[in-house]
RNA sequence: CGGGGUGUAGCGUAGCCCGGUUAUCGCGCCGCGUUUGGGACGCGGAGGUCGCAGGUUCGAAUCCUGCCACCCCGACCA
């Protein structure tokens, strides 16, 4: 594996594969694109589920579960919504199966099984919770609404990519309702803010907050927030979004609430999720041609600890100095392994660690029992030090922050060096050609300049940044007047 | 769905053009031994509907026909 994996677009399926997933569903099987969570990629997405369910309930959201089912007639009830996902859903439209009188052995669709009304699997589950929720508003007393749905959605994509883009994927998705207008902006806006301070403190993934052009908002919003990641090839991704939904969901599903009036008023909503797509992000970002770096607030295992022994003895010694120092880890919250399998030898062991990402590993052999010391090495960097036993939590605890740090800083400096600021049409093409990242340019606010961008380079408008800079300018393509610049770039 | 490509062991492959013993090699797997501070080595072993179906032929992984699946490019997208 001496290969550049990680900035070689067809090569992050080799790396899924190998390492965290396996896609392969049954052969001949029309079902394609859905993956295969390994146990330790499951465990990387359980430790992104914890830290966002707690960032979630710290921000007064409860978790609820709705049904997987959603029936046509509420599917359709939101005009653009379902527009935009009409081309991507599975659809259930039998209930049983019989015996096939025509193949032995086979079975087949009952015909007389057939459904009244098509089922649709949850793309999103917008439609089924609004007819909800239409029966729990009645008064201003009950609102706000605020609940998260930790699920699964089906989305039947054209072509598919581990982790990105997935037929079915795992993710979370909010659906709040607000009595005022600006209150649902304010929420919108702040669980945007929460993403980009998980995807920064804990995925140690620099994030460029902002909205979407009208082109790429959510259907049924009326603004998608959004946080936009660069990867190491230089495509960008989507990493999260937030959408403001106005009114559009209550008036498509009649949810009317009495105000501090008494008036009868729409309420208005957002709805904002991220996805397992964010595992992708995680690899996408860090990994390096050894395998997987994973920043340790989001690493299964923390730390490894790897014994080097010749004898029974030796083990015996050893283990007692791992024991010891993995009890002391563990009482500063640290996640430790101690590697004890005897079936494989330490070299095997040190690549394994290498490929699962595992921030720190600890080697102790005979000369460490000499010296009194262990020898301490990072994912990060891969460079080693060798400390003394009564230093080594210590050095640990210190460690890990800074490696946390060190992925995040990196990544900053990688994202802020591909973030390229333009002025002419033949200068952002050459630049998207050459270079890849983020193209920082000024645009004249319209679809039709977006559209033709778009068809001439395949580049989109990843998002209107946030920024105090209200530069002025002239749109890249068009020359009408542009009053910010906007980053464009090749998306996943 | 349009254009291009691929299908041989768990993975990666040779053989196919030009049909001919028991289908090649590497990794991985199993056993024994020596090893163990960065993916060990030796010896032995197991593992195959050559994508599926049909056809041509004395004989098909190889030639022909049909089908299926997958990959890449386009429209779609968290």
């Amino acid at each position: 594996m001496g290969k550049k994996l990680v900035t070689r677009e067809e090569d992050y399926s080799k790396w899924y594969n190998e390492l965290v997933v396996k896609a392969d569903l049954a052969e001949n099987s029309a079902v394609r694109g859905c993956m295969i969570i390994k146990p330790y990629g499951y465990a990387i997405w359980e430790k992104m589920q914890a830290q966002l369910d707690k960032m979630f309930k710290d921000t007064g959201h409860v978790n609820a579960y709705f049904p997987l089912f959603v029936p046509k007639s509420l599917f359709e009830a939101e005009e653009k919504n379902a527009e935009g996902f009409a081309k991507e859903c599975a659809i259930v439209t039998h209930y049983r199966l019989q015996n096939d009188p025509d193949n032995k052995g086979k079975l087949r669709v009952d015909p007389n099984a057939k459904l009244e009304e098509e089922l649709i699997i949850r793309p999103t589950s917008e439609a089924i919770i609004w007819n909800t929720y239409k029966n729990w508003i009645q008064s201003y007393r009950d609102l706000p609404i605020l609940i998260n749905q930790w699920a699964n959605v089906v989305r039947w994509e054209m072509r598919t990519r581990l982790f990105l883009r997935t037929a079915e994927f795992l993710w979370q998705e909010g659906h709040t309702a607000h009595e005022t207008k600006n209150e649902a902006i304010e929420e919108t806006k702040m669980i945007n803010d929460l993403y980009a301070e998980f995807a920064e403190n804990f995925m140690s993934m620099p994030v460029i907050k902002g909205i979407k052009s009208k082109n790429e908002t959510f259907a049924g919003a009326e603004t998608t927030y959004c946080i936009e990641a660069l990867m190491q090839d230089g495509k960008a991704l989507q990493a999260g979004t937030s959408h403001f939904l106005g009114q559009n969901f209550a008036k498509a599903f009649d949810v009317k609430f009495a105000d501090r009036q008494g008036k009868l008023q729409y309420v208005w909503a957002t709805s904002w999720g991220v996805s397992s797509r964010l595992m992708g992000a995680l690899i996408m970002t860090h990994s390096d041609d050894h395998g997987l770096v994973l920043p340790p607030k989001l690493a299964p295992f923390q730390v490894v600890i790897v014994p080097i022994y010749k004898n029974e003895d030796e083990l015996n010694e050893i283990s007692s100095v791992a024991e010891t120092l993995k009890s002391e880890l563990i009482k500063n919250n640290i996640s430790v392994k101690f590697d004890t399998r005897d079936t494989i030898r330490p070299g095997q062991k040190f690549a394994q660690h290498e490929i699962q990402g595992v921030p720190v590993r600890i080697a102790i052999g005979p000369k460490d029992l000499q010296n009194k010391t262990v020898e301490i090495a990072r994912r990060d960097n891969l460079t080693k030090d060798y400390i003394k036993h009564d230093l080594a939590t210590d050095h640990v605890i210190h460690l890990l922050d800074e490696i946390q740090s060190n992925l995040l800083q990196r990544a900053l400096k990688y994202r802020n060096e591909n973030i390229t600021r333009v002025d002419t049409f033949d200068e952002f093409k050459k630049v998207l050609e050459n270079k890849g990242g983020f193209i920082s340019a000024h645009w004249d606010g319209s679809s039709e300049t977006e559209n033709k961008i778009k068809e001439l380079t395949k580049a989109t408008i990843r998002c209107i940044p946030e920024t105090d800079d209200n530069e002025s300018g002239n749109c890249v393509f068009s020359g009408n007047p542009s009053g910010q610049r906007v980053l464009f770039a090749k998306a996943y």
